[in-house]
DNA sequence: AGCCACTGTTGACCGACGGTTGATAAGACT
DNA sequence: AGTCTTATCAACCGTCGGTCAACAGTGGCT
């Protein structure tokens, strides 16, 4: 079999076997087995089960990055709302993914780092566009930061009860920022900084 | 050396261990030669990893859980404010111990599993304490579900940057609930029910 | 004294893991 | 035909969590 195409089949066989189990449960043997192969032969296309597993991520992860990704010179609030939109389309379609995703960041470095990575960016940039170019005023930087968080939890509660529509949920969680900001008080900078 | 003796000197080497390494970083071997004995004899105490891991968490994790029940009968939003300052307390005195918990939630099950079940029963202390007996709106559920996410996301930036005293940060967390409440739409179970 | 039962202790082992090595067979190019 | 590359694998390595069978010391019983 060429290259290209048995690697296409092993980062496939990987999403399927990776969605239902998490990274520790899967053994590469297994996973060499279930693909007809050797293991040797699987470590010939990856060099480790890390990589391996961040691979079969690749894909979903690089197109959410994108995806969040504001359009250059939007509003700050337009930027942010785009932002929260599609993030919440990408877990709508990802759901188990998602899941998988939070939970396996304690197990692989590099899905922590992952994820810092894109809350680190996300709470600067909120913070950024309240008008605190730099040093905001602790509160104010440990409210973005918070938010994110509330963000995964809220998301995780819709995913297991799903009783919202994706709008409310994107209203409610934004509304919920705005109370943080309040109660971190940078009302002001909120008021002014609103289009 | 007696029974008793030789298992409080294991618990309390494995206290220091895990607080400066992470589940997955220390083998039992490891654990064996550190404290002068062999694996077997280790084994001999504690079944196995995880319940030796276990036994170390379980004493401050045990304090925590005591620390954090509010005195029977307290209004809500006093027992609520009790929690929190009795959490940040506790973290406050554990910082490293904390986090390598919230990190080792992802490979050690019983761990998820205890931090998700305070996280439920406080959850649902909150919604009760709005006044809803059942069946709140959800969004009031995922507000209360979502703080205690924010809450960790916060206290994770605090202990990362030291910027706020402890009483600033309950302040901000109670606000940031009362915040997140308001975008559910809670906003007058919140007057009714405060005193 | 001799014996037994118990208990704190261990060297040597097990199966499974992630990962590597050395060799084989089949094309492709010269 | 011969050489080089490449897809492939059996067999191996060190380490892990966990187990087994046996040893040595101690206290009570006869």
């Amino acid at each position: 079999m060429q290259v290209d195409e048995r690697r296409q089949q092993l980062l496939e066989l990987g999403v399927d076997l990776f969605a239902s189990h998490s990274f520790a449960e899967l053994s590469m043997a297994q996973i060499a087995r279930e693909a007809g192969i050797s293991k040797p032969l699987l470590y010939h296309y990856f060099p480790s089960k890390r990589d391996y597993f961040l691979a079969t991520l690749g894909e979903g992860v690089q197109q959410l990055a994108q995806r969040i990704e504001p359009a250059p010179g939007a509003p700050p609030l337009e930027a942010l709302s785009h932002g929260v939109g599609a993030f919440l389309e990408w877990v709508d379609e990802r759901d188990l993914a998602y899941r998988k995703l939070l939970a396996s960041a304690g197990e692989v470095p590099e899905v922590k780092a992952l994820i810092d990575e894109v809350r680190d960016r996300t709470s600067d940039r909120i913070v950024d566009g309240l008008g605190y170019a730099d040093d905001p005023p602790p509160k104010v930087r440990a409210a973005a930061r918070a938010w994110l968080w509330f963000m995964d939890g809220a998301i995780l509660d819709w995913l297991e009860h799903r009783d919202l529509s994706r709008d409310e949920l994107q209203d409610f969680l934004l509304g919920a920022l705005g109370g943080a900001l309040v109660a971190a008080g940078a009302a002001e900078a909120l008021n002014t900084s609103d289009q």
